[in-house]
DNA sequence: AACGCCTGATCAATCGTTTGCGCAAATGGC
DNA sequence: GCCATTTGCGCAAACGATTGATCAGGCGTT
């Protein structure tokens, strides 16, 4: 095309326009207060079109004060548990004009380079975090939310904004699934107990068994945590009971891909043996063996909430505490479950 | 700690240390033509510690010309397979003071809004970018390349800077594994016939074929992708020969996952009645079943080179095409592979 | 004909940093 | 004790975009 060399500037679409350089400014932003000719309109338009201009970012954020950039911080943007989080988010952010920047939660503790760079030195106007298991609410909050707004997921922080999944509820279905199926025994694979996300789930886990009548039993509840081998104790510790379970529902998918390990270990066979339902849906739950049962809670949809409402705080709006019912979550059916034998 | 209401800028430190915001400027960005006292230095340092300072990031960018941010573009950010590279880039990133902003490559087609925001905009200084398979590399050469310093991976374009891993040599890794186990029937599951990575693959399988003394059949090779149903159609046309192959390299994991599945599908064993050997390595590859043997690449090395050598064409720098020799390709035994049958 | 008012557009200050240049005071040489 | 040099630091002009204030005409009133 027709580069002329660096990067055109207001002042190059100015000159070309024969206009000032307010005025270009003025028709680029589409300022309603601005009273210029519709002709003058058209020649700037075309003037800027030619030369192919972009308004310089970093002049524009100094002079705004705001970048149009959010950061989303996850505990591991390469886990596919996230993928549909991360569209979420940056969908919603394009929507709105913004730029979402992907960061991993392990460089962001509070006081570290990763930090202060991203908040301490305005490269972003806000944030969408989901912390870490085991990081400290309070110290957290008041080292990021202080300094930029910020909206938590999955997790309440003090003073900052929060979006949640009906965790309680998904849990509840997968059990529910499982008594369905005509289980009684059914054993619990969780996350760590800091973790509130596992909390709930436990809790939904234990409506379903409450509801359907069925005695609780400590035994059948474990904490390891959500990653792969966390699921395989889990499991280990479950099915090493005098009374076996007939079924486990997982915490997360990865737990469950444990869980599935586990008793292949143990010569199981699932879901002749055992069935294993999962929280959660990821794109590698069609793809273990066998292919996972999951309830899926709508995370795209958390992810596009959390953004919406850090563009709120970001515009000075209050604190707001959310929880995303629309979808609910569902059960998707796949391999991994049965009737109990025999 | 003394947070003094919004943020603190050069002049306030300037203030505070009783000398001008430009002694301050130079002090702390370490001028070294800045003739100042050392005791003014440490009143300086002092003050800014005292006021939490940080570098305004707009102003600076905009002053300099330079944001110190460059972008990682991969064709699925939520994809395992891309955690190492992730990993080096941003670890290289980290070590020369910039921040790595992560994009999807699906919205990055030249001349897409985000694609403006990145480049257009002067948001990033340079784009590290692994292209999709099926990307016309002249076109995309042409868009970004003009506009910002870009290094491309696994693929080199015309024009613009690049680093590639030894992906022949691992694919002979691989397949001489099997030949060493006694297969002399080896399939091949690869990617997109127009995927530059996975052409080298094939040859290196081809090689590893040759100096054995193995005839070439040509109906022993698959182009169909490397996702995981890709995976499983190789399989499927693989196994449907009229003289199956005992053993299958998969081009990446993925696809080996996809291979797995197929075998089970057809009630075959691993590896018992198949071995399957896959190039690359990811966190998946240990969680499948039977575990994937795998030839490891080294990704994130290949993450901190591609990022070195943006820093370089940021910089000014010629044009380069590297290859990462260091460390070399390493086969991981895991349980997919085996002698053959009988 | 003098007045005020609306339209169309420009002027100039500002955001926070960096940096070439200038200017004092201190130092050194003889 | 005087000049040349060095040391130590501040002034002010950028960088590119935004925006309140201002200004020159043209028009309709009285």
């Amino acid at each position: 095309m027709g580069d002329t060399g660096p990067v055109a500037k207001l002042s190059d679409v100015a000159a070309r326009a024969g206009v000032s350089v307010s005025a270009v400014s003025r028709v680029l932003s589409g300022d309603p207060s601005a009273r210029l000719s519709e002709a003058t309109r058209q020649r700037v338009r075309k003037a800027a079109e030619e030369v192919g201009y972009h308004p310089n970012f970093a002049g524009r954020a100094l002079k705004l004060a705001r970048t149009d950039v959010i950061a989303l911080i996850v505990p591991d943007v390469t886990n596919s548990l996230f993928a549909d989080l991360t569209r979420g988010v940056e969908d919603e952010a394009v929507a709105r004009g913004c730029v979402m920047l992907l960061a991993r939660s392990e460089d962001m503790h509070p006081g570290g380079a990763m930090f202060d760079r991203l908040v301490g030195e305005g490269r972003v106007d806000g944030i969408v975090l989901q912390p870490r298991d085991g990081t400290d609410p309070g110290e957290l909050a008041q080292s990021v939310g202080e300094r930029a707004p910020l909206v938590t997921i999955h997790q309440r922080l003090p003073g900052a904004s929060s979006v949640v999944v009906p965790d309680a509820l998904a849990a509840r279905r997968a059990t529910e699934h499982l008594i369905a199926l005509g289980h009684r025994r059914i054993g619990f694979a969780g996350g760590l107990a800091g973790s509130p996300t596992a909390q709930r789930r436990a809790a939904g886990y234990a409506e379903a068994l409450a509801a359907a009548g069925i005695a609780r039993d400590a035994g059948l509840v474990t904490w390891r945590g959500y990653r792969e081998p966390d699921g395989r104790a889990s499991t280990a510790e479950l099915l090493a009971l005098p009374q076996r379970p007939t079924a486990i529902v997982a915490a997360n998918v990865n737990a469950a891909v444990g869980v599935l390990a586990q008793a292949r270990a143990q010569g199981l066979g699932v879901p002749g043996d055992l069935s294993v339902v999962a929280v959660h849906d990821a794109w590698t739950a069609a793809h273990t063996w066998p292919p996972l049962t999951c309830v899926k809670l709508p995370l795209y949809e958390l992810g596009r909430t959390a953004a919406a409402a850090l563009a709120r705080v970001v515009d000075g709006g209050p604190v707001e505490h959310l929880s995303v019912e629309d979808p609910e979550p569902v059960l998707i059916t796949r391999e991994s479950t049965g009737a109990p034998r025999g």
